[in-house]
DNA sequence: AACTCCACGTTAATCGTTTCACTTTTTATT
DNA sequence: AATAAAAAGTGAAACGATTAACGTGGAGTT
């Protein structure tokens, strides 16, 4: 006979020690208790498996130790970096995370954002993509922290997170050019992304610096996916003066412009140099070994999550912050020396 | 002055609607009320902006409409994808996903095991590494149940999914014998670990099936970390008699062996044929292409999602139930046709 | 001994739903 | 029109915690 065990309340905590509710729940709340009710109340909690209800708790409390953390895809490493680091540090403070994809897809994103806003979720940590921006403006003033990263929106006083995607570009653009490179593709992101308009900004910048003049032609866009990646490399292939030198913002292009390379034959760095963007697992599986700019994921994660943190306690000191962290370059093997300036 | 709009409740709506809680409760739950009161419903639910709270409708009747997904890394493909296919389903029916990674962490694994019981998840998909089999026989006890992924676990009886791993290892091998290898490397998980025994196995058969006499030392151990992927790889090839093919039995361990290759500068499949796994982003963009075993990520995720809403839905039949889906074998260019027994 | 404090306890209301056990209204039947 | 049966609506008690507001007993003071 299966007997399913019913889990034990407080109040059968209560009874059990003798005392009343009130005390039991002050005590496990850390309100002092005189040393021989505390070793009461241990005893029976141990005795009778109690845990408390977090439900009952969230309804009171209106509190739910738990937060909603939305991306653009699990499947991107930039992402499940961040969402890694991001679980392990809310943990320790007692959080759950509830993870939610949205698929670069904007419709999802509004949904999803909804259904964690529903959920009544303590805090959200956004990676957004094209969001509604009174969503977060509403969440905000119905008290709900959100973190944003890595893109910031127009129209939202929000803290932020992110990296120095122009001086990434800028640095990353700076190399080939000091390698010798004159004639230099940029494949970028969608133009409406914050985060790809900076780092277009940056090769624009370098650019100038350099006094060199900018070639249209040199700058194309694409979504971010590995489909992307192989026909804006091909394109450039197929040019009538294609660039020696081509840098790719961001990992699954990358990936692409890869394929694209390898499925017609070209050498890497000989016959065209290639800097690409954020997965140091690939650059080192690569052969030549690529170049890659590395973004600090766990650090946007790690300030991301103490942030929420810190404005779920409601302290809201330095709002809106931005928290704005350096990129590294990774240099392999995949550029060049050419002389043709010398 | 801003005024932090307080959600409003049932009662407000109850109210607005010149109705009782209750009719309103009936109506949001789908039971039949009067054409004209349904309307009146609405019309106050718009007006006020109502939605139900989770927290409390979930103190009443014990079930939260969140499930939880302990994986061993968010940094793996094969987790990931998973994940990504049970969010999106259990988000259509309402559910929301708490994802925790343990980090292949057995102590991880148990303490988060814990917390989702303590969140009170009305179900849980597992891709189990060390966890104590007391405490799923508990949850199930409990009655939340709980999906295994990929590793059975002795002495539990529970519903698992998995991929076809023997098979999945017996078909890779058996490409390399076809195509005259007779010396072929394994490099495996942990010992302890189900799935890594499973594929081993599967060496073992394909080499009792073909009558060849199974080498010790091409019998390697890892532990599905890249580094082991290094040390194993390059442990062969400093044997006297080194594997003229090797199969790596995961997407890490093949990164690490491809890493180690690559600084040795061996070619492959000229010097050494590989057949690696999972990943087939990273099969494309290596050269030579790789050819490697993908399991069927998504639907593995989709049957797991499914058979955990059937679970939760109340419906017990066939359980335990067990899913082994095929794996399939994407042929590349890393594997040589040889002579030597021609 | 009377009085003030202080530390610790307790009572009871409350959070926003669901649902049981009724009551009232509507519809169908004769 | 009367009545039974079916349908729809209601009041109030949960669910399991937190927390004001108040109560109590004993040490300290005079």
């Amino acid at each position: 006979m299966e007997l399913i065990k019913i889990a034990a309340t407080m109040k059968d905590v209560a009874e059990y020690a003798g005392l009343s509710i009130a005390t039991v729940s002050k005590y496990i709340n850390g309100i002092k208790v005189k040393e021989e009710n505390k070793k009461r109340i241990d005893e029976a909690i141990k005795a009778l498996d109690f845990r408390v209800n977090e439900i009952a708790r969230g309804l009171k409390t209106k509190k739910t130790t738990t937060v909603g953390v939305l991306i653009p895809s699990l499947e991107n490493i930039f992402s499940t970096t961040i969402v890694s680091k991001v679980e392990s540090i809310l943990l320790k403070y007692g959080y759950s995370t509830i993870i939610c994809d949205y698929r670069q897809n904007r419709e999802l994103e509004n949904e999803k954002f909804d259904f964690l806003i529903n959920k009544q979720v303590d805090g959200i940590i956004l990676v957004p993509y094209g969001i509604n921006e009174s969503k977060i403006i509403e969440a905000l003033k119905e008290d709900i922290p959100v973190i944003l990263i890595d893109r910031s929106i127009r129209g939202v006083d929000c803290d932020i997170v992110l990296a120095d995607n122009l001086n990434a570009a800028y640095n990353a653009v700076e190399i080939l050019i000091t390698k010798g490179h004159r004639r230099i593709g940029i494949i970028c992101g969608p133009q409406d992304i914050y985060t790809a308009q900076e780092r277009l900004k940056g090769y624009i910048r370098i650019h100038e610096d350099y006094e060199l003049e900018i070639d249209e032609n040199l700058i194309k866009y694409g979504d971010y996916e590995i489909q992307s990646g192989i026909t804006l490399m091909n394109e450039f292939l197929d040019q009538k003066n294609p660039p020696s030198a081509v840098f790719i913002t961001n990992y699954e292009m990358t990936l692409g412009a890869i394929m694209a390379l390898n499925s017609r034959n070209i050498k890497i760095p000989d016959e065209i140099s290639i800097i690409g963007f954020d997965n140091i697992q690939l650059a080192n599986v690569v052969k030549p070994k690529l170049s890659i700019v590395v973004q600090p994921m766990q650090q946007i994660g790690e300030f991301a999550a103490n942030l929420l943190i810190k404005r779920m306690k409601g302290d809201d000191s330095g709002f809106p912050a931005m928290v704005r962290l350096k990129t590294e370059i990774l240099e392999g093997e995949s550029v060049a020396v050419i002389n043709s300036y010398i």
